[in-house]
DNA sequence: GGCGTTGCTGAAGATCGGCTGAAGAGCAGG
DNA sequence: CCTGCTCTTCAGCCGATCTTCAGCAACGCC
């Protein structure tokens, strides 16, 4: 569960990137309105956890334009009730929930696993690419009607390739997505595990689903290959 | 207790939420009726909270809709006493139980509770997989005609796996299905009930209903195994 | 064609996750 | 109180899986 912590007072900021990650959570943060916007559209985060008042760019426009770009990513809104923001105001520029400070970091965690369960229902169960079928909620792969066993990782690459089906992706995302990759991750990780992806779902069929785009990352052909 | 509530007023929709869930309740929430209906449909609900005035689809088609695809959750429609809407029509495209708005909160988890007593009681609920046979109102299971005799926690996941046959199911949601898990509750647990499980229900049959979904949980397969 | 860069892949050792037998606690019935 | 059943915890085992490394291949630019 990746998450981005969007708060421009480091020292919660920090309290909550701790707690989070004992909690099994991926944590980054920012501390103002645009960083956080931008780390938010690069990274494809699970939930972002977004403060209202923030320099730069408050909390609702940030909120706004991540929906204006078409994420769907969980967002949680952190409200100061000091009646100046209005939680309903919150929830109409795309939020999927708040939450009103102070608050207790349990009942945080608590909405956090909820939201995540609601973004992960929202999305598509399984993925058709030609013969080529991806289904998450089985966690089950099949290829011209072949169930193909997949490793762990072998799935989640699968998976998160085909959750942007046609997209190029970046190595560096699929660290991110995978891996819960710290900056000192090795690509090359990721190149040995798409290949023995290659060799379960293409080779053996003579297909070509997995196409590597030089200088960037893979892309899962739309069509299957 | 899993319920979802339809409801396209995110503020009451968020109210309701919230109070349920410290309520005890699983709550999920959709805000308009296609949704409401896609979600009362992949996800095993005990009870849906439906409003009638929805946008994309009104309560009673969603409802009726339910049942037409043979569901039998509980469904509780909240009607706006304005007149336009009737109760009794509500009854009649299958709902079970109807409240006014505006309703009192404990009223609801009054409704909520005696509903899902009723349901729980009602519930013909048996799953077929192959020549599995699991029965959860009668809290027994068969293979291959023949009567597997199970201990509560066995047949407890057994019953929940059945209620996703298919699909991968973490030990997480079974620990928090089974057990109320709390965050301290332990996986090894559930890995030994599934041992006995599998000891009484596929290795005398040389089967394999019950798979293990490395580094996530497990799958009962839709066919029996 | 030459060259630097980027990606592929086989092998090997390290690590992880899951399985299972056993022991002890808790509980209900006799 | 004893007995039998179930549940939980623990620890060891085992195989599957992951990562690292190193050499090779492919690519694109000059």
């Amino acid at each position: 569960m990746r998450v981005l912590v969007v708060e421009d007072e480091r020292r919660l900021a920090l309290a909550l990137q701790h707690g989070l990650t004992a909690e099994g959570f991926t944590v980054d943060t920012a501390h103002d309105g645009p960083s956080g916007l931008a780390k938010a559209m690069d990274h494809a985060y699970d939930v972002v956890v977004l403060d209202i008042m923030l320099p730069g760019l408050n909390g609702y426009r940030v909120c706004s334009r991540l929906r204006a770009s078409g994420s769907d990513v969980g967002i949680l809104m952190l409200t100061a009730k000091d009646g100046e923001w209005d939680e309903a105001e919150a929830l109409d520029t795309g939020a999927d929930d708040y939450l009103s400070k102070p608050f207790s970091f349990v009942v945080l965690v608590a909405r956090l696993r909820a939201l995540a369960r609601r973004i992960g229902s929202r999305a598509p169960r399984r993925t058709v690419l030609g013969d080529l079928v991806v289904d998450s909620a089985a966690r089950t792969c099949t290829r011209a009607g072949t169930g193909v066993a997949l490793t762990p990782r072998e799935f989640a690459i699968l998976d998160h390739l085909a959750r942007r089906a046609g997209e190029a992706v970046s190595k560096r995302e699929i660290l991110d997505a995978v891996w819960d990759g710290g900056p000192d991750s090795d690509p090359n990780t990721v190149e040995v595990h798409v290949s023995a992806l290659r060799r379960k779902i293409d080779t053996p069929f003579g297909r070509a689903a997995v196409q590597t785009v030089r200088g960037t990352g893979y892309r899962l052909a739309a069509d299957g290959g």
